[in-house]
DNA sequence: TTTAGCACTCGCAGATCGAGAGTGCTAACA
DNA sequence: TGTTAGCACTCTCGATCTGCGAGTGCTAAA
């Protein structure tokens, strides 16, 4: 266990380093306020912190530094949240508050602000597709033999698709298919549309259809290709400014993990509700090694929908950052429940 | 005028730079095969290549170096285009080969090849919309308050967008809103279709339509936020690799401009047909002042549809990466031109 | 238990230096 | 007269050294 002073000491360097990314040593901690001891025995203490892991010397003769554990302890036991600035809240409600049409403009819109308030990078997750539900399905001929199809989740998500499409099937027949198709696939989540397909809809089609064979084909490549949720970036390069990715080999292993969206969407998908924070190695991510991403869940009606989520150094503006997310997620969770009724 | 040894010497030193990315010595050309003049002769031409401006020192015991203005030169009058190997035109035929459903995936994949081939960052510019004709135009309700408008461009290309709607809109209505729009906007220039809206449709609205107010302004919106063309990027990273870049400051710059699709889209706008080369400072903004950029166009039916752009390093691979784009560029309206035809 | 004092460590920035690459000039050569 | 060998000179780069400053750890005194 730790004694109180420790505690103390602790945090007076984490929060130092925070904010000046250098190593601190006895002096200065020993010239904050709320420390009342010589820089002697804040050595001793230092000395003892390293030992039990919470601290870490780059070299003999420079400051102390957190370690991945010192964090951890930091995050878990230490941290006061910041109140937000009346700036900060109105930047957030000002964005979201903004008119929307498409569910995306909302996670757009957070990802933008939540770079900028943080200035680290900012990775929003729509939806997870796999588990929300068709509500609506639309096929539409654009072309001899061509035809968009429309599917427009339980949430509110709208997703079109180009398709080939048997080019001879008259009017009457097609309007047959999407009532049957909606008809039949209403309420099913999309990620068992396929199994339906193959079961219950291709003897129905059967019946009805000439061009049953091309139809089915056609639906099946359409239930199979959907696309994965959605990332959105904020501040992409933001990272770029912070000192310790000043080498351009570690930045370009980070940037080309950011065009990998399915790595990335797996990489921040947050496992439980609400705020997780993964420093260092917890992430079981090297490029991430010396990163933190705090990920925070949005939701409609009770269920987790999404996540926002962080990517900064381990050395992150911890308290700010996580008074910044617990309020945009729970914002958002606010203005898409409201969206969602008006719309449903 | 340069002599026939100017220019054989300019070549081989903007070659060999191209490839080595170091200052070269007027040892190395003279050991080069087409070169059999001695160090001393090379150097006194050197001297006078520089005093020319198409040369230059990075310092006064290095090498030269190719000035913008001998680069210019190089790729006007000395460049000699390589032959594709086999293996590169595969690797394009391959990939654009590669049956498509819509429009965008063949420029997604053309990106894709070009930045891998080159090493370099692509940049694909998809079809100017504002001068792509309407073909078709769908209305989709959704819920009690929501709609998906699709547009089909007379290129294929298909936009849809979620939108509030009038909610007690009954069908037959609905039905008459739509074929008044198909039947008087197919062939309308995208850029035009707020004119007709307000000229012609409004005064037929008004007669068929109960909710004809909300309705027009929900069709004033959908024209008006219409997409810029889209922007594909790829190997975003790729020039990170090279050694001109090895500056997180710089690169930060230009990863930048990336995020700004709206000012990419400008930048890489191809002039006039063809192939176009600008190099360094031609490019009219600083943050490209050591960059070249190589644009083509591809087309459709004769018309230009859009642009296919590299951006590198000064010292680019002109030869090989102008073989692949004009092959690029070309392959691609040939299958963009099948497939119009195929689906129109 | 805390603190002052002090020797010690180590990285960093600047200075110095030799090696290597390349130039420019001069003088000899074909 | 054009070409080339020779050579002194320039400049960068990397290695080595040095003093400084920051910071530590230990000891002994308060």
């Amino acid at each position: 266990m730790l004694t109180e002073r420790q505690l103390l000491i602790l945090k007076a360097i984490v929060d130092d380093y925070i904010t000046n990314a250098e190593p601190v040593g006895s002096r200065s901690v020993s010239k904050r306020d709320e420390v009342s001891y010589s820089p002697a025995t804040i050595r001793n203490e230092m000395s003892d912190l390293e030992e039990l892991g919470f601290l870490e010397k780059p070299h003999s003769s420079a400051g102390r530094i957190p370690s991945q554990k010192g964090y951890r302890y930091y995050v878990d036991h230490l941290l006061s949240p910041t109140k937000l600035t009346k700036g900060e809240v109105s930047d957030i409600e000002s964005v979201l508050d903004h008119r929307f049409n498409e569910f995306e403009q909302l996670i757009k819109q957070s990802a933008k602000v939540l770079s900028s308030l943080t200035s680290y990078t900012s990775i929003v997750l729509g939806p997870e597709v796999f588990e929300s539900t068709l509500r609506q399905i639309q096929l539409i001929p654009i072309s001899s033999s061509q035809a968009v199809v429309i599917i427009v989740t339980d949430t509110g998500h709208v997703e079109s698709q180009t398709v080939q499409f048997p080019g001879d099937l008259e009017g009457a027949e097609l309007e047959k298919v999407v009532n049957i198709l909606n008809d039949r696939l209403r309420g099913v989540p999309l990620a068992r549309l396929q199994d339906k397909l193959s079961v219950e809809i291709s003897t129905l089609l059967k019946q009805y259809v000439n061009q049953y064979e091309s139809m089915l084909k056609m639906l099946g490549e359409v239930f199979q290709t959907h696309q994965n949720e959605k990332v959105f970036y904020g501040g992409k390069t933001n990272i770029l400014a912070q000192p310790e990715f000043n080498n351009v080999e570690r930045v370009r292993n980070i940037l080309n993990i950011f065009e990998e969206d399915t790595l990335v969407s797996k990489l921040f998908r947050s496992e439980g509700n609400g705020l997780t924070i993964k420093i260092g190695e917890e992430n079981r991510f090297e490029p991430f090694d010396d990163c933190t991403i705090i990920t925070a869940t949005y939701s409609l009606d009770g269920n987790h929908m999404g996540t926002v989520g962080i990517l900064g150094p381990t050395r992150m503006e911890y308290p700010r950052v996580i008074s910044i997310m617990d309020y945009l997620s729970k914002d958002m969770t606010k203005i898409l429940t409201a969206w969602h009724q008006k719309n449903s």
